[in-house]
DNA sequence: CACCGATGTGTACGGTTGTACACTTCTTTT
DNA sequence: AAAAGAAGTGTACAACCGTACACATCGGTG
């Protein structure tokens, strides 16, 4: 077997996103990341820094939301719901928005890659395209934005990750159609109700252990 | 000190709900969560059976769904809303919905408990109460029910938990004006888009370890 | 007062975790 | 071919986990 540390590194952060997909930052351990890519553990200490460091490199996200936010608006419910249910189905689930969204409760780390990820990469386009549609004021389209990117995040979450209940047990093509239709329920340029920023700061939580 | 079993018990039950709220069911810990009550670490054993007894104790929901339902359609958005602002803004954050959705991501009891409670306890209501108002099938409400669910849960997850973007900055007041209104978009009864059950079997995911 | 069960503690065990250190083995370069 | 360094392994350690067991201690009851 030739040494290919390229190789390695890349069979590591494979099954690297496996395992974060499915258990999570916690709940996955470097030892059975190790044994599943045929490895020793501390090669993953050696390429990657220890555990934090996999977790980040693994969950690179590849995403184009800008591509599928442009076109008619009439249909954008259609294209981001269809999006969002290809990327979801996929039949690997090594994805690294599963990841973040399983590890967001219990890490920080998680945590913050999640809200980077849904405020800078998925919202800020969508609300970007918004107002030279609708017509509506950028502060007004950020609330939509986020109002789509919740809907997006409840769903994906009872599907995928509670996998109870209608959600659940609809086909994917029923989903899809579903989404669509919600989001663009929440798109409607009507009556906008904008989100307001914060006068004064709200009781904070404290951040999450881990 | 007075032996008093069932303060004692409270007095774990509650620092366990801190704990779990805080850190997920993964990341708290009984010595931690028996050390803030002043206790021995086993005495969690002897009272709830072990870890996942208590979880499952400190995760007894009180929630009147019904109750918040019932009233005119046309401001049932606004109770919901307020309702679910009211409950997470809660200053304490000791809320067992809170740590249910820590530890969806990376527990099987806690992702089954959340799924439960959706399920059961909030959408039920909910899509009993809709037919009867908009006159929708039932097999409607039931996708109405969980496009509200879904957007509810997103949106605590963004403010609650990932705490980032406008959703997070908002003020209290602002976030219920917003959810008001993007629920009662959700609830319009024009064209509702209903979810299928699925014909055959979706490509299943292996359920999350811990 | 004497007793005895309820209440709580101390200690310890087996297991798992992440990772540091010293080592071997292969590949490449000189 | 020989040296050198990259690539990977084996072992071990300290920390932590959940919990089982044996023991101490208090409070109500005979």
């Amino acid at each position: 077997m030739n040494r290919d540390a390229a190789a390695t590194r890349q069979r590591i952060l494979n099954e690297a996103k496996a395992h974060f997909a499915r258990h999570g930052f916690d709940g996955a351990t470097v030892r059975k990341i190790a044994a599943s890519a045929g490895v020793a553990p501390n090669l993953i200490t050696r390429y990657f820094g220890g555990k934090a460091g996999l977790f980040r490199a693994a969950t690179a996200v590849d995403l184009d939301v800008a591509g599928v936010v442009s076109g008619p608006f009439s249909s954008l419910g259609d294209r981001i719901a269809a999006k969002v249910v290809e990327r979801w189905e996929a039949a690997d689930s090594e994805d690294p928005l599963l990841m973040m969204l399983r590890s967001a409760g219990t890490s920080d780390v998680a945590a913050a890659a999640l809200g980077d990820f849904m405020l800078q990469r998925a919202a800020a386009p969508l609300s970007d395209y918004l107002p030279a549609v609708t017509g509506c004021t950028p502060v007004e389209a950020q609330a939509q934005a986020a109002a789509v990117g919740s809907i997006i995040m409840g769903a994906v979450t009872t599907r995928y990750v509670l996998r109870t209940g209608p959600l659940a047990a609809a086909s994917r093509a029923a989903v899809a159609r579903w989404l669509a239709d919600q989001i663009q329920r929440l798109l409607d340029p009507s009556g906008v109700v904008s989100l307001a920023a914060a006068e004064g700061s709200r009781a904070d939580l404290p951040p999450v252990g881990g």
